[in-house]
DNA sequence: CATGCTGGTTACAGTGAGTGCAGTTAATAC
DNA sequence: GTATTAACTGCACTCACTGTAACCAGCATG
């Protein structure tokens, strides 16, 4: 993988190079589509842009909509990090729920850019629900990781990742449409939602 | 649109032969897809298992993936419409618990087959979490109903809606691998998500 | 019953995303 | 300096999906 634990040693002069063909070409991908659409955009023009074959682009991203999410596994590897970073045994929700509430205080307005664009092409729509599934695994495979991995606690922690993912999404959407502070909104429903009551298990099952 | 209030006309000939040849498209697709995989399934095979030409499958669903879901149309409506048959201005988020739950009453083993076989399927997920938006876009126009159409409101709803199709995304997939009782996860966490807490305003905005 | 209209279908040609493969080049390892 | 290898290229191919013009059966009308 791209991102595999390589601190130490010094990057190589090739891999500086595949990097920047990869930054080019989510850079003028980005750009594309926001200048002429998605889907007035082809991968063969992205390429053409970043000065390199079509083929090439596919070296890079698996599909067309994947290049305007570049850094989407150094992002859920951070989140992990920051999921473990965690003095170990405590509440995991309240873990979980002051881990977003950071995330919100990085969120870039370049972040918010992208999410404006999101909300309005359907294919990157798709795609962001795509990595979106990726945070559900990572919040649900943390929770079972302190609940233990019974069928109850599983499920549990699947409806509250996907629920937690749910109110974030729609808090980003909001606060780049209007001029609403995401986090703040994130914060009390998050509150009301992570709450006491959900430390009790299920006595429906 | 295919199904517009219609209801009275008799139908007419013709009607009917579409709707059997969009049956037909439907079954073999989900057949198909299930006996040789999404991916290794052709949209020409579909269609020549319907007897049809390969054009007229587009003419009936928009995309291959859209196949597998072939009354996805009127469950939106009839969820609407269940929606919108509670007591005119009773707590709106009872409401939408009572018809959650209701719907689970009615899940049939056919849906959760459908769910399994969506897990596995990359291709199908994506296009179930399509169909999720739709779900999602009618839970917040209903709660923005009786909210007022501030945009504390709407962030709310639909941060909610959000919230809430989660859990129950998540309680399909649960049940649909392991015998589980979708109905009484999805109860007990709707219970506590849709609390009381919830009826009071955001504060935060 | 003939006529005209319309809606479902078809054939055909085309675009564009994505893949497999065989080759080239340039950075790196020995 | 030579062998290896990682990034890239060119090419041919499949397949999802679209635009268009034609075709034909169902249906309404005279």
């Amino acid at each position: 993988m791209a991102s595999m634990v390589n601190s130490g040693r010094p990057p190589t002069n090739r891999e500086l190079q595949r990097l920047e063909t990869r930054r080019a070409l989510a850079e003028h991908a980005l750009r594309l589509f926001r200048a002429n659409g998605f889907d007035e955009t082809t991968v063969e023009e992205v390429a053409a842009a970043a000065g390199v074959s079509t083929r090439t682009f596919f070296l890079h991203f698996p599909t067309k909509a994947a290049a305007a999410f570049p850094d989407h596994g150094e992002r859920v590897e951070a989140f992990v990090a920051r999921l473990n970073a965690g003095a170990p045994f405590g509440n995991p929700l309240s873990q979980l729920r002051a881990v977003l509430l950071a995330d919100f205080s990085t969120t870039s307005p370049t972040r918010l850019t992208r999410y404006a664009l999101l909300s309005k092409v359907p294919e990157l729509r798709d795609e962001d629900a795509r990595t979106d599934r990726d945070y559900e695994a990572v919040i649900a495979d943390f929770l079972i990781l302190h609940w233990g991995d019974s069928v109850e606690a599983s499920v549990r922690a699947n409806a509250i990742a996907n629920a937690v993912l749910g109110v974030v999404r729609a808090a980003l959407v909001a606060a780049s449409e209007n001029a609403i502070d995401a986090r703040a909104v994130t914060s009390e429903i998050l509150g009301r939602m992570l709450g006491t009551p959900f430390d009790e298990p299920l006595h429906a099952l």
